[in-house]
This record gives C-alpha cells, sequence and structure tokens, in this order.
RNA sequence: CGGGGCGUGGUGUAACGGCUAACAUUCCUGUUUUGGGAACAGGCGACUCCGGGUUCGAAUCCCGGCGCCCCGACCA
C-alpha cells in the first residue's frame, strides 16, 4: 500500500481532550477517531490491527471446535425478561429504544440469551452436544463514565464464545482448554510475559471465574500475581476474608508471596451452569430419554480493549510498537529519494518481492523530507523498517532498522 | 451518580471587561532543500460549544443547557 494513498494523516500533537496513551497515539497516527466520549471508528490502519487481531482468535476458537456465527445486535425484550436481566434495576446499562409500534427493544450487551434460545432450534438430543458457538459483535454499553481511550468504550466489538455441554463434567474439560486458547491468544499478541490467569469472583454456578489480566498501568483492576506459580488472584477475591482463604488454599500459595499489580482485564472465562438454558428451555434428551438443561459456559475477549493494552503496553516515548503478529503491516518502505527513478525502480523491485513472499508492506513514496518520514514511521510503529535511498542503492545493502529496539541491520535480498 | 477540571481556526495554545481575536503547527502557492518533523516569502482558515442575562462594550462576568477529560462509585 502506498503511502500516499492513505488518506488518514498523523498529527503531531494529540487532541487535548485525550489523555489515555492509547488514545494519544492511535488518533496522531492515525488509526482511530473518536466520535464521541467512548465511541470510536476505526481507519484503515487500525481496521488492519482489528483483524489480525480477529483472525489470531478465530483460529483459536476454531482450533478449540468453535463454530462461527453473527447475532443481531437488537434485542428481543421478552428474553430478556424471563432470565431477569430487562429490568433496569438489575441491568442498568442498557441502551433502550423503540420499534415504531412502540414496543421496546434495545441494543445488546451481550449475548447469552438470544444464544441460548437460537440453539433451541438445533440442540434436541445429547448427540447434537457439546457445541461451541462464537461471534465477533459490537456490544452497546450505556457506562456511566467511559475512560481509557478504547479501552473502556460504550460500543465495541467482543468475540463471545458459548459452550453447551451435556454435563458439568463435559463442561469443565472444555472450560480448561479454553484457558489453554486463551492464553494462547495472548502469547501470539505478545502480551504473554505480562498476562495472567487469575482468579476472580464466580457465580452461582462456580467458585470463581478466570479472568486474564495484562499487567498495565492503565489498568483498572489489582491483582495480586505470584510469581512462582504463575497465577493472579484479583482483589475483590482478596477483599473478603473467607474467600481470600479458600483462593489461596487453592492455588497453594501464601497472602505474603503475592505481588500486588495494576492490570487490564483483557479475557474473561465464565461457567454459566444452567442459569440461561433453565429459564429460557434449552434442554436436550439424555441416553435415558430425559429431558436435561444444557450446561453452558461464555468466553469473551474485548477486541478493542486488547488492542488498547497492546499500544499501552508496547509504546515508547516515539509512537506506537506493533507486535509483528498484530501489525498494521509487517513491513514499512522508506523511499528517501522519490524522485531518482533508480531508486524508485529498486523499491517498486524490493516491494514487490517482499509482497510476493508473503509480507505486507506500507511504502512511504510521500514527497516529504527524511525526519518527517521517520517521525512518522516511528509513530506508526511498523515492525520493520526498510529505508531505500541512493546511499543503499550504492552498497547494494539492505538497511533494516527494527522498530522496538532501533537496532539497525544491513543485508542483501536473500538474507532478507 | 458524587467530586474536580475544561470548552477559542483542522490541531495545540494566547488574549486586563475595550482596536480587525494573537501565536505555533497543519493546509495552499512559489523559491530552495533531501538520512531525523529544514529555510524564506506569500496566502486560506474562527458567528470564541449553544441559549439567555449584566454592560456603552463580553472569548472574558452571571444563569441555564450541551459536550469533553480526570478521581471515586459502578462494570453479566
Amino acid at each position: 500500500m502506498l503511502q500516499s494513498k492513505l488518506f488518514t494523516k498523523t498529527r503531531r500533537e494529540a487532541p487535548q481532550d485525550e489523555v489515555s496513551k492509547n488514545a494519544e497515539l492511535l488518533i496522531r497516527a492515525g488509526f482511530i477517531h473518536k466520535d464521541m466520549a467512548g465511541v470510536y471508528s476505526y481507519l484503515p490502519l487500525g481496521l488492519r490491527v482489528i483483524e489480525k487481531i480477529k483472525t489470531i482468535i478465530r483460529e483459536e476458537m476454531n482450533a478449540l471446535g468453535g463454530e462461527e456465527v453473527s447475532l443481531a445486535a437488537l434485542q428481543n425484550k421478552d428474553l430478556w425478561e424471563k432470565t431477569g436481566r430487562w429490568d433496569d434495576t438489575v441491568v442498568d446499562n442498557w441502551f433502550k429504544t423503540k420499534f415504531k409500534s412502540d414496543s421496546e427493544t434495545a441494543l445488546a450487551i451481550t449475548h447469552e440469551e438470544p444464544i441460548t434460545n437460537l440453539m433451541r432450534d438445533h440442540v434436541r438430543s445429547f448427540r447434537d452436544l457439546p457445541a461451541y458457538v462464537y461471534q465477533f459483535q459490537t456490544k452497546f454499553r450505556n457506562e456511566v463514565r467511559a475512560k481509557s481511550g478504547i479501552m473502556r468504550g460504550r460500543e465495541f466489538l467482543m468475540k463471545d464464545l458459548y459452550s453447551f455441554s451435556r454435563s458439568v463434567e463435559e463442561h469443565d474439560a472444555f472450560y480448561e482448554k479454553s484457558k489453554k486458547a486463551y492464553l494462547n491468544i495472548f502469547k501470539r499478541v505478545g502480551l504473554s510475559d505480562k498476562t495472567f490467569i487469575t482468579f476472580a469472583t464466580g457465580g452461582i454456578f462456580s467458585k470463581y471465574s478466570h479472568e486474564f489480566q495484562t499487567v498495565c498501568d492503565a489498568g483498572e483492576d489489582i491483582i495480586y500475581i505470584s510469581k512462582e506459580k504463575g497465577i493472579a488472584i484479583n482483589k475483590e477475591i482478596l477483599d473478603d476474608e473467607n474467600a481470600a482463604k479458600d483462593a489461596l488454599t487453592e492455588i497453594g500459595v501464601t497472602r505474603e508471596s503475592l505481588v500486588e499489580a495494576k492490570a487490564v482485564e483483557v479475557g474473561n472465562i465464565f461457567a454459566l451452569g444452567t442459569k440461561f438454558s433453565e429459564p429460557l428451555g434449552l434442554t436436550f434428551t439424555d441416553e435415558a430419554g430425559d429431558a436435561k438443561p444444557v450446561v453452558m459456559g461464555c468466553y469473551g475477549i474485548g477486541i478493542p480493549r486488547l488492542m488498547g493494552t497492546i499500544v499501552e503496553v508496547m509504546a515508547d516515548e516515539k509512537g506506537l510498537v506493533w507486535p509483528k503478529e498484530v501489525t498494521p503491516f509487517d513491513v514499512h518502505v522508506i523511499i528517501l529519494s522519490q524522485k531518482d527513478p533508480q531508486v524508485c525502480s529498486y523499491a517498486e523491485d524490493l516491494v514487490s518481492s517482499l509482497e510476493r513472499s508473503g509480507n505486507s508492506v506500507l511504502v512511504d513514496d510521500r514527497d516529504l523530507r527524511p525526519g518527517e518520514k521517520f517521525a512518522d514511521s516511528d509513530l506508526i510503529g511498523i515492525p520493520k523498517r526498510i529505508i531505500i535511498s541512493e546511499k543503499t542503492l550504492q552498497s547494494g545493502q539492505i538497511e533494516v532498522k527494527d522498530r522496538a529496539t532501533g537496532e539497525v541491520s544491513f543485508m542483501n535480498e536473500g538474507q532478507l
């Protein structure tokens, strides 16, 4: 992609109404646009990152046996009344609205009710289970206060998977598998050394839920990490004396050995039991011919929040720094003497050869001074930068600079 | 929802109740320049968030609204 064709511009300064590092940098670099508090639009560069993240998650969900769907955003009130969650005193962050007929609807805050209802059409027998269904869908939450840039929006894309199992045992086995898949995801997006499985409060059907918390100053949660076990406990558990005792025993650590840290909840998995299947009537017939409620679980990842966390953790004073798995482009080729036809044709050849070998390339072909191009390149944060000028052309070497480390190396095309 | 801060060209800032709302940057024209946001010259761009009020006179003071940020509470 030619940078001269990219409609987005970089800017030197962040708007004064953004304080969070992720939003400041993403806006300055032209990845996102803010529409309202907690509402952001994604521009070409930002969308590419979102799509990369989705691809990683999709691969991991498919590997778990997940089947992708896309559920509606508009919600059927009747369904939510059956579970009691339509009531504003139960769930206070709905965006409710009405049809022309004056009957009520709302934008989905989550999708347990509609997915459970949907599965009733398809699950009859024990032979139909287990089933694992997921989607990437926008959630709408009327938060009293949006904050932290893209990390806590009122409208945000979420990957939510729902598991449908025949028994608690079958559910538990999948739940454990999902933990591994989640850890894989966070490893692949470059956050593994800072992300911990964290014990959090559960619900009626389980003692704990599990969060995936990434250590980061921009986080809203406080977690206590056991370095030797590689596991953390959310402060909300430790605040309750009995729960704290249980959790510490279960993990096998002492309170004193834990290290406090601020962290971002980048993922959450939750046993739902029959909380939704019972009121909504999702049952199956088992081997003995008896009707039983399906045992469910849900597994969420907020995509923009994950993207924001990557920015917060990796960025430096010069700008964004993308891990190679989520970068909008693999290589940033910067042409310095863009008026020199020899340099240009050399660049063209190099770019097409890079693309042929599977790299996505952003080419800075703009007629600007070098300093400005370097500054923009630092801001955008593509991991590898190749500089092409008369100088490199003469030397016959390709100059590659690593965005994260700043290391410069020279190589020939074969090595590249 | 409680508390605090703020709203001025696209962006970042300035302006005692008083001249044509200033400066930087972006953008446009031209000359020049090309390995870390160059220089010079010229130019475009604002109903100072909205609505009232006080005043001879309001970006500035007062009232109301809307919006934004931060702290807290909240966050299946």
